[in-house]
DNA sequence: ATGAAAGCGCTAACAA
DNA sequence: TTGTTAGCGCTTTCAT
């Protein structure tokens, strides 16, 4: 079992100085060629390798960025989360995960862990903003960015979809597939991604002179929206839904579940079905489930852009509201509007 | 933007040595009722937290575990993922996340990396072991614990599910129902779970007296699993298999996906398939995947106990080799044997 | 029980 | 370019 070798042995085998050892492993500093082989040949030899949390004491960067999930189980996340920090990773930095779900805590507790490690910087997916944690972060002086979810309070960056103008993608596509009952099923209330969709959808509907004809709470969580299905189309054939959009992937594949298997219904013949977010399980033929793609990819650049801005421009750098435009992907699981095919579909 | 406050000023503000700061914050230090209350007065006011670097640093004891993780999009490691996670967090560790995916490069500069922060311990969960990074780790003086897969070299800790045995069940299960065409779509093959698997299947179907009807390859991913169907099922009807276990979950869906909507045959009156890992989506009423669980929970809770076994008795911890038993969870996506009832669904 | 002092492994002035 | 020196914020003897 190797030891744990320092820079000043291998300056020692080396015939250098310590400082000369530092300098060969800091980007940009002014050693001699020679020196540099010197050094760089004791340290293979002794199998050196600086120690990064010496370095984080004195330089009072840590390298270190702090990821607080919520949720793993909707499948938007873990999709995000790898992306995340493969690009950090990149950038030379690395992801100190805190799960923020159930069985953990309170999560200001969990912040207060996470300003611990002296992070430099923290990304809240899809966090309840419910004690403003973001706040939190901005006092300690660590830069913030809330991925998936959007705050009002001004000074704090974020990246989200654009989840009003889905919202409104989603009502028109209905409209103009002839729909004339048209449902949604809510997410949780305190999340800004249900409310923007909520509101967008509500508006669209609005300005083709429709109304929502009925309306149920999933909160994002699968069993919850089978529920929220169940209430829904217990009424007589006749009255039911003939449009409903839920407000994520997640719910709506749970509520495609409950309306083939246990109502015996068609999709899209009975009813159309709409979701949010493009998860890789809508794809999947036994749902082909039409949605609003978030871009991932983009939202996760965008995060890591604006992140790093902040840490490397803690004075300059100004707040970014983003919010990306997705595509409605068009399936199966939706009626489709005259003259509409369906789009190729990720095999 | 509140600037960070040390120890000294927070002994300063109560009139104690910085010494005695250090002690309030150490767990069964010895202090005086009179002075911890004095040092968590000022503490509070200033808003002082010991900073964890430093203390890493002096003690060597970084309480960060480093987790090494392979695939997320097989849905049975952001879940896995996540009760790691909790658990080590409830024991008052955290997690550094890297990803040995396809963008970052070489899994071997990822672990040095790793070693770079000093973590007290390593979980790689299904990383191909090509270069024995485990045993790098050894040398390091950093304990290690392979989650879902194993290794044959003495002196690894590992914790996998039963795969022997588990291929096993499905076997005897496809002959209880009558199968005689019984082919596999395997993994990858650098995988000990794929090779287990396999070896128990084969060997039950041997013990039966069959052999295996058709084989091809998958490797764990999604649309290779799609290939390796289409090439099996590309024979004339009457030649094609009456059952396929699927190496895992991931791969058995698209299997599904193939079989039913490209070829048009019924599941399973033409064909029985069997997965292995019962993910979140096999119990989804669309596929109902009868499938092999691996416990997660209690491969977690092993994996969690063995690492802190190992940091906390360095010398004494022996190795372990986990092997947890799974039930088949039977659902009806396979011709159940006579006097079998399909199990209660998840629903 | 408490304070003084040493030092964890490193970077960053400052001199030379 | 290089070595010397002073810390980063903390834990931990060692005295008292």
């Amino acid at each position: 079992m190797a030891e744990k070798v320092t820079s000043l042995q291998v300056a020692q085998l080396a015939g250098v100085s310590q400082s000369a050892v530092s300098r060969v492993f800091t980007p940009g500093a002014s050693v001699s060629k020679k020196t540099e082989e010197k050094v760089r040949k004791a340290a293979t030899e002794l199998g050196y390798r600086p120690n990064v949390l010496a370095r984080a004491m004195v330089s009072g960067k840590s390298r270190i960025i702090g990821l607080v999930v919520a949720y793993l189980d909707n499948y938007f996340y873990p999709e995000a989360l790898e992306k995340l920090s493969n690009e950090l990773q990149e950038q030379g930095y690395h992801v100190l995960i805190f799960m923020a779900s159930r069985t953990a805590g309170n999560i200001d507790d969990v912040m207060e862990e996470i300003l611990d490690y002296q992070v430099d910087g923290v990304i809240l997916a899809s966090v309840p903003m419910s004690s403003d944690i973001a706040t939190r972060c901005q006092q300690a002086g660590v830069p913030v960015v809330l991925f998936n979810r959007s705050q009002d309070i001004d000074g704090i960056t974020s990246v989200t979809s654009d989840n009003y103008s889905g919202g409104r993608k989603v009502a028109e596509f209905f409209i103009a597939a002839g729909h004339g009952r048209i449902a949604y099923i809510a997410g949780w209330q305190g999340a800004s991604t249900q409310r923007d969709r909520e509101a967008g959808f509500r508006a669209a509907l609005g300005d083709a002179g429709q109304d929502l004809y009925a309306y149920e709470i999933g909160e994002f969580l699968t069993e919850n929206a089978r529920l929220a299905a169940r209430r829904m189309f217990d009424v007589a054939p006749e009255d039911r839904p003939d449009a409903v959009f839920v407000a994520n992937d997640h719910m709506a594949l749970a509520v495609m579940d409950v309306i083939r298997f246990e109502l015996g219904m068609r999709i899209p013949e009975d009813v159309s079905i709409v979701g949010y977010d493009d998860v890789p399980q809508a794809g999947w033929l036994a749902y082909n489930l039409t949605t609003i793609r978030q871009r991932a990819n983009l939202m996760v650049a965008e995060t890591v852009d604006a992140l790093l801005d902040h840490i490397e421009n803690p004075a300059v750098a100004a707040a970014r509201k983003v919010a990306i435009d997705g595509p409605l992907i068009v399936r199966t699981s939706a009626r489709l509007p005259k003259g509409w095919t369906p789009q190729r579909m990720k095999t």
